[in-house]
DNA sequence: AGTAAAATTTGAACACGTTCAGAAATAGAC
DNA sequence: GTCTATTTCTGAACGTGTTCAAATTTTACT
């Protein structure tokens, strides 16, 4: 039948990681100009010098092209914040790479976003923002903001939630784009500078002793909503 | 032509009423039943004893019968939560009402939900959450929160947030709902209570005269990003 | 009752996303 | 070079949401 499974992973034709490359680029030169839902499948594969079926062979569908931008910016977003990680000293400056980073990566598809953005509800779906299928995406979303506070002092239970909170923070950054028509996006990146200095802050605050006790009773209640794992701490 | 416009408003054959009702009724039978997506509209029709036109003839559209019950749900929220607060004397109780309420409309529709929560991020589409096409059923939504604290002897700046600030963390509770598969929905129950007992330490902390400060700060972020309307105490 | 206008209903038609049986092109073995 | 298996590609076909011109029913008025 075939050899087996790792020499049958390799593509036989060099030229099929092209072909793919084409359809994705075209889909989503066609996805900015036009919109995601303006643009046919039948466009995409005209587009590429291609029958309609063949982009069926190279993605699953019309939100697997969705998929792989997606995966794109996460990987983007890794490289770049690491750069950035590499110059920037303060916890300040880190914070704010994270988040610019991001916004860079996606400030000419704010359209495409808020087309990726129908799915996050739904469990079941493979794009959902907290669904078991993007489990690993999310993981590498989330890494990102614990390399940026990875060498910060910080008691242990600050430490489990925080990259969590980053990550949610981020989130709720990444909806306010969506909805921002400022020119160039500028109240989003105010909103950024902004929100940093308040976690700098609040850093401040919350890292207090005193205020341990009120720490540990948001870390039950995120425990108990199964929104963080068990951990060592967690019969406190 | 026709009488008035005031005349015209009212529609000329009671079944008409009627029809629409009986289409809606089916609809969301079957959208329980299998699933939006795989509720046709041309199911709807037949189940409804009609031909496919007349679905489009009382609906604009699939979108639109979710838009209906969306509607529904906002208005018997109000009904639900305002006879609770009737009863519930403490702030802990009205909230809690304000939020459980919410989750006893929906208990049976979290799929339904689901495919609801889709168009949110996109601020064009009518069912947006934030979008302006969605505005006066945010006023109504927002409003339930408003008067869940009307008893309450708040500092002004507090009073101007806080009903924002208590919709989104109901828009949050919502999501986790979507992603609920405890039986009956019990992690979504502890987390409103949970959260509410923390919304009631917050509120205690936050009103202290020395947060002032704070205060004014989150205050001109939100105002900077247009989360919330200019007011008097603007220009502190 | 008769008539015209309006409201309601029909079902064919369109473009879309997706599937699939098979055709064409290529790679590997001999 | 020939043959076979695999990869790549094609385009017709299906079911979908939506539109629309036309048919039918009801209402309003004389």
């Amino acid at each position: 039948m075939f050899k087996d499974a790792a020499a049958r992973a390799i593509p036989q034709r060099q030229a099929s990681e092209e072909t793919r490359r084409q359809i994705l680029d075209t889909a989503l030169a066609l996805f900015r100009e036009r919109g995601l839902d303006a643009t046919t499948m039948r466009d995409i594969a005209a587009g590429a010098g291609l029958a309609l079926g063949a982009a069926y062979y190279y993605f699953k569908g019309k939100e697997a092209i969705v998929g792989a931008y997606y995966a794109y910016v996460q990987e983007e977003h890794r490289v770049r914040a690491r750069a950035a990680f590499e110059q920037a000293g303060t916890l300040r400056d880190r914070l704010r790479a994270a988040l610019h980073t991001k916004i860079d990566i996606m400030k000419n598809d704010q359209k495409l976003l808020r087309a990726l953005f129908r799915f996050g509800g739904d469990p079941d779906h493979p794009l959902s923002w907290f669904g078991p299928a993007s489990r690993e995406q999310r993981r590498l979303s989330v890494e990102v903001f614990e390399e940026a506070i990875a060498g910060e002092k910080l008691p242990d239970d600050v430490l489990e939630v925080a990259p969590l909170l980053l990550w949610t923070l981020h989130m709720g950054i990444l909806l306010y784009f969506l909805y921002d028509n400022s020119p160039a996006y500028r109240r989003t990146r105010k909103l950024i500078d902004a929100a940093v200095d308040f976690v700098i802050d609040a850093k401040r605050v919350a890292t207090l002793p005193l205020m341990r006790p009120v720490r540990r009773r948001v870390l039950n209640i995120l425990r108990d909503a199964k929104l963080l794992g068990e951990s060592e701490s967690a019969r406190a």
